[in-house]
DNA sequence: CGTCATCTATACACTACCGTATCGATACGC
DNA sequence: GCGTATCGATACGGTAGTGTATAGATGACG
């Protein structure tokens, strides 16, 4: 049995995945990240190579993360497809998902400029298509509409958060209900 | 009048705005720059007073550029509403938006952890949302359909470019089309 | 209690980049 | 062709971060 570790490989991803969630991959730096956990960097050589290794690391456990979690939790709870994709949405926007949503858009960006992380993002995303291509499937006979209804629903998952407009005394949240009643119809 | 400059800021502006495309903020560096306008970084400080004063100029051409340039080419040649939609996506997914396009996305990026910046790209959304409003609104009665055209619009311009998935013998194209035709119906 | 793996702290060399200073080059206006 | 504004090259100091080396602390386990 290994001894009890007090700063653990989790440990250093964990701060890893937060920092890049809020400043991006260049963010990720060993000395910023050992500060935060409250140690210096001496440690961080013994669990990794180098800075890349982490990154590697972070991104292995962020697709395990993402592919299951979401799912799982959307799944668990049952229902007929639309009250599954309205839980998936609803998921989507929480609070909770806010440290996540932030990896999420961290990673697409970083992924225009690596493409090994692209690499990653396609089959996550591809994840994430196909289980929503099951649910819309149920209720949705024309095949080109379940792909339309995918592709717009990932893509207001990210503008939501992306673009920032108004809405004419509307709110986001608002016109975000209109959008995904929508596509539920 | 000044002498011909070899190196006039907008040189530096323009190369910026490049880096920033392909690397984000981070990118802009100021050796790097001289370094791809094939000088020393030793005029530079003539123009700028910083670093910091050159990413704000870059903002402020691209803020220009981005609200004049789409909307006034589109309406130049006339037509009507939806004519002039369907030109407007056209050019929002031409390949001479590529360079344009990056700058976008990048400066969303950007955004997320930069006030000044976000309140940049809020002005710069909310010019293109009015615009886009004032031509759905011609042929749409609804106001809250209206709206959510517009926000369809605007997350699908930018989920097409962060999205990395596939289609299913389709291509994304071909379901943009879809989407396209969809809101103009 | 002692040992060994597992960290931690510290110091160091190295690199990249920023900003400054200085002097030289170049072109335009007259 | 002369002078001045407009750059360009070079050298320098400062800062921040990476990766290495090494010695010390700490806890599990026999």
């Amino acid at each position: 049995m290994p001894a009890q570790t007090r700063t653990p490989p989790s440990s250093w991803i964990e701060e890893g995945l937060r920092a890049l969630g809020v400043g991006g991959p260049d963010a990720v730096r060993v000395e910023a990240l050992a500060q935060a956990l409250g140690v210096t960097k001496g440690g961080f050589y013994w669990h990794f190579g180098d800075r890349r290794a982490l990154l590697e690391e972070m991104l292995d456990v962020w697709e395990r993360v993402v592919i299951d979690e979401a799912i799982n939790r959307v799944e668990r709870e049952g229902g007929d497809a639309k009250a599954k994709l309205q839980r998936l949405f609803a998921l989507a926007s929480s609070r909770e998902a806010r440290g996540l949503g932030s990896i999420d858009l961290a990673v697409r960006d970083w992924a225009r400029r690596d493409k090994a992380v692209a690499k990653r993002l396609r089959r996550v995303d591809n994840r994430r298509m196909e289980y929503m291509r099951s649910l819309f499937g149920v209720f949705c006979p024309d095949e080109d509409e379940v792909e339309l209804r995918c592709l717009l629903a990932l893509s207001l998952f990210i503008g939501t958060r992306f673009v920032a407009a108004d809405h004419a005394g509307r709110s986001r949240a608002d016109v975000l209900e209109l959008a995904l009643n929508r596509l539920l119809a």
